[in-house]
Order: structure tokens, then C-alpha cells, then sequence
RNA sequence: GGUCCCUUCGUCUAUCGGUUAGGACACAUGGUUUUCAUCCAUGAAAGAGGGGUUCGAUUCCCCUAGGGACCGCCA
């Protein structure tokens, strides 16, 4: 039994999108549960779309949600050579020929079966046409000899048995005119030469899938098994494509999405383990495997992601969490000074009980991180005169009290709301507004306990001042 | 249009012929919390339709409908 070996494939014309990314993990988590190798291919050979910065970006994507590949990544368009001699070797055993079709003419036959309504296949017209008879001033394509007669059958891990007429697999183009492989050739070689066992990927590449066999049949080689897992469709039943919306990595990361709730979710998007929601990483390679891949494909569902991540979020260990909001607000916000790393970490422990995501950590915690208050308009009007002389009661006592801690908090704002005959947001709305600017947010006590006893002195001390 | 695939609450799914069809998210209501949330409890919510097979079908088979993917000298 060969050891496992599995692929992700991507071609660097844009950045990752998390059905790319599913595809991915799976890949890399079947073959973590089998202990084989999971490698990364860049299929690079459109040489006009592909850049190296979404090479990069892939890699680094995949990186963030711990996904490592082994080995060093290979690079498609180096191997085309390799392709080519293939192609060569397919031409020599008779199992692929000339094909002297124009692309007008391709294009003409196209445009006629449309308008015919009939399927358009390949006319084969070059098929059976020795070489003493071919044109010499037209540089041909070569094409595959497929399959006429019979049936394939493909016994697809995820999809069970599908079954297809040989005829509607046309004599596919191999090389180009201009001496370049194209994809089904490529992709074919190099899962040979990389030694794949399990080739998972997007039920997109189905059909591909019969193409391919072919050629590895041809080629007397071992045929690797295959999964074709389901598309991942947007909220309207498409396929989810680059341009839409929510779709690239950086949607998620950008609003504080954690790489493991992503993880996470996206395991179990088309993938079930009895009635189990939470995997951890351990439990995801242990417990991976391609019977539970369902067959219809499913949608994104944002409202899931944010509360899987808010779990994971609550359930982070406050010095790790205080790393991955160190590391987002560097990115996507302002770099956390110095001298506020104690406050925020020591913060988190109930900031973290209040967030979806890290962006809400952070605006969240936005009066610990500024030291000046901003104030709306509409707050402004709620410290009224009453508010103002609670406030400054307020100031006065909590100056006096030598232990600056919840309980004796308490005690003052009960004190302050049986004196001026009110309730606790008569006490506490001013005090919040006062100390954070906003009539949200943290509990008040939190709030005054984060900030310490000479800053909120100072920020109560705003009253009188700045048209408050 | 052709080929192939899919179809259980709004969403992700469990069920591998016998269940009051289960869970999670979202939603609604109530409670806790004297902000917003959290948390707790409760509730509403599904087998596309029609035929078979069977003592019995969500489950197996067929048809219909709906949805999707592919149909490049892109990958």
C-alpha cells in the first residue's frame, strides 16, 4: 500500500477564496489523518494571469489556518518540458494526433451547433488523416484520442459510481500550437511524477476527471483515487466565485475572524461527524475522513462563522487572544501602544465575553486604547445638570476610598442611586458616557476598574469643560 | 441544448427500512444581568411531488419538478 499522498492545486490568477481554501484543508487533513504528505502545486502555466504576488498570498493563506504543506511547492510552469515530451510520447503510441482545425474553424462549428441547438462536440476531423496528407504551413494542435465507443466508469470517493458515454469526451487539445500543454495534460503528468494516491478537489473538475483517466491509461499508469467534494455555493445557489463578495480570505481576517473558527467551520460545511459542532485541530485530523463529505453543496452562512468564532473567541486563553488582537489591530487598525499591553490583556477577560471578532474586541476597548473621549452630540445631551452633579459626587467619593475595587464601587453607586432617587442608569449612563463616550459597551464596573482610579478622576473631570 | 450531479427545519447537518425525524446556527418568547451583550429556559421550524418495492419507507427503485456543475488552444 503506497503511503498517502495528497495535493492542493491552486493557480495563482487571484487571491484564495474559502472554497479554495476548504478544498485545501481537506486535502491536508485526509492525508495528516492517514500520516502520508500533503504538497502544494502552483499551476502557473497561464502565464498571463498568473502573479506571483497571489502565489505568495495563497501560501500565506493557507499558512494562517495552519496549513503547511511539505516539501518545497511545485512550481507547474518549470515542469512544462516534461509535459511537452508527454505529449510527444502520447503523439509517438498513437494515442494522440494532429489536429490542423483553425480556431475560426473551431469557432465556426461552435456558433452552428448553437444555433442548431445540438451539442457541440469535436468533429474528429483529423483523427484518421495520415501524416503524408496533413497541410505543412499550419502549425496543428495535438489532441487526445478519446474513448468512441463503450462506457467510463468513475468510482468517486465522495459521488459513489458515475458513469458517462465515451462519445461525450471529445478529442481534447494536449498542446497547444504554440508547443504549450494545457491543463488536463499538465495536471495529469505531475500528479503522476508527484505520486498522488488521492486526488480531492472540486466537483467542478468532474469531467476533467474522465479526460485524465484516459491519459493515465494510456500511459500505463496507476490511477489515483479520486473525491470530488461539492461546490461551496453563495447565499443564492452559485457557484462562489472570486468576485463575490465575502468570498477571499481577507473578508474573514480583515473583521477579526480566527483562523481556527474558520478552521472550523469550514470542516464542518459539507462534512458531518455525528451531531459533533467543535473540533479542534487534533480532533479534525483524527476524526477527518471522506465518508462523512456529503454530496449537495451548501451555502456560507456568515451568522455561523460569527458565532463559531465568537466560541472560540470566549474560549481563548487571554495571553494567546492578546496576541491574535495584537497582531489584527497591527494589520487592519492601529498598533497597540507599549504601555496599554497590561490594561488590554487584563481586559480581555470579560472584553472576550462581549465579541464576535476581534474588530469588536477592539471597538470595544477603543476608550482604553485612546486616551481622549470622544463625545457625540446626542451624548452630550444626556449629561444634564442632573448627571453632572452625580458625576461629581461620584468624583468626589471615589477619591476618598483607599481600595479601588468592585465591591466598594458598588457600594457608592447604590449609595448615589438611593440619594438622588434613581435607577442604576441614571447613575451609570453618565458615568459611561463619561468615561467612554458612548452609551454602550463593557459593564460599568469593568469599565472604571480598566481604566484605574486617576484616569477616570481625569475623564470625570471633563464635565464643564468642552461644552459638556 | 447535451452530459453528469444534487434535493431533510431559513442555514449547516444527524438518520445507514420501524425515531414523538435529533443537534447546531439564526429566529421568537420568558428569566438572570439595573447599558449592549453574555448566560439559562422555552418555542416555532423540515423529508420537493408522484408512482412503485415492502408488513412498514426520509431511507431502496423509477418518473416528474426544481437547483447546480461542466461543455476553452483557462486552470
Amino acid at each position: 500500500m503506497k503511503k498517502v499522498a495528497t495535493r492542493f492545486a491552486p493557480s495563482p490568477t487571484g487571491p484564495l477564496h474559502i472554497g479554495g481554501l476548504r478544498t485545501a484543508l481537506f486535502n491536508w487533513l485526509y492525508s495528516k489523518n492517514k500520516s502520508g504528505k500533503f504538497y502544494l502545486r502552483i499551476e502557473d502555466t497561464d502565464k498571463e494571469r498568473s502573479k506571483e504576488e497571489h502565489k505568495i498570498q495563497i501560501i500565506n493563506s493557507l499558512k494562517w489556518m495552519g496549513i503547511e504543506h511539505d516539501g518545497e511547492e511545485y512550481i507547474q510552469s518549470e515542469m512544462i518540458g516534461e509535459h511537452v515530451a508527454i505529449a510527444k510520447r502520447l503523439l509517438e503510441n498513437g494515442n494522440a494526433y494532429k489536429c490542423y482545425c483553425s480556431a475560426e474553424e473551431i469557432e465556426e462549428q461552435k456558433k452552428r451547433a448553437k444555433q442548431k441547438k445540438i451539442p457541440y462536440v469535436y468533429n474528429r476531423k483529423w483523427r484518421d488523416i495520415s501524416e503524408d496528407q496533413t497541410p505543412k504551413n499550419i502549425k496543428p494542435v495535438i489532441r487526445f484520442k478519446s474513448k468512441i465507443n463503450g462506457t467510463s466508469l468513475l468510482k468517486d470517493l465522495v459521488q459513489g459510481n458515475v458513469e458517462i458515454e465515451n462519445n461525450t469526451i471529445e478529442d481534447f487539445v494536449i498542446l497547444r500550437n504554440d508547443e504549450t500543454p494545457t491543463y488536463n495534460l499538465s495536471a495529469s503528468v505531475d500528479d503522476h511524477n508527484m505520486e498522488m494516491t488521492h486526488i480531492i478537489r472540486g466537483d467542478d473538475h468532474k469531467i476533467n476527471t474522465f479526460k485524465q483517466i484516459q491519459i493515465y491509461e494510456a500511459l500505463g499508469w496507476d490511477i489515483p483515487k479520486f473525491a470530488h467534494i461539492p461546490l461551496i455555493h453563495t447565499i443564492d445557489g452559485k457557484k462562489l466565485s472570486k468576485r463575490d463578495n465575502a468570498s477571499t480570505l481577507e473578508d474573514y481576517s480583515k473583521i477579526g475572524i480566527l483562523p481556527e473558527s474558520l478552521r472550523n467551520y469550514l470542516l464542518r460545511l459539507g462534512w458531518s461527524y455525528k451531531d459533533k459542532e467543535i473540533f479542534d485541530l487534533d480532533e479534525s485530523i483524527k476524526l477527518f475522513n471522506l465518508e462523512g463529505i456529503g454530496k449537495s453543496p451548501s451555502k456560507l452562512d456568515m451568522s455561523r462563522i460569527l458565532s463559531m468564532n465568537e466560541y472560540y473567541i470566549k474560549n481563548s486563553e487571554e495571553n494567546i487572544l492578546y496576541k491574535k488582537l495584537k497582531e489584527y489591530c497591527e494589520i487592519y487598525k492601529d498598533k497597540i501602544e507599549e504601555e496599554k499591553e497590561n490594561t488590554m490583556k487584563n481586559s480581555l477577560k470579560f472584553l472576550k465575553n462581549k465579541a464576535k471578532t476581534l474588530e469588536d474586541i477592539f471597538n470595544n476597548s477603543k476608550y482604553l486604547l485612546n486616551d481622549k473621549v470622544i463625545f457625540n452630540d446626542s451624548d452630550k445631551k444626556l449629561i444634564n445638570d442632573e448627571a453632572k452633579k452625580i458625576i461629581h459626587l461620584f468624583k468626589e467619593k471615589i477619591s476618598k476610598i483607599d481600595v479601588f475595587d468592585r465591591e466598594n464601587l458598588e457600594q457608592i453607586v447604590n449609595g448615589l442611586i438611593k440619594l438622588k432617587n434613581t435607577n442604576f442608569k441614571g447613575v451609570g449612563q453618565p458615568l459611561r458616557i463619561m468615561l467612554t463616550g458612548s452609551k454602550f459597551g463593557p459593564g460599568i464596573y469593568d469599565i472604571i476598574l480598566s481604566l484605574g482610579k486617576k484616569e477616570v478622576i481625569k475623564r470625570l473631570g471633563n464635565v464643564g469643560q468642552d461644552n459638556i
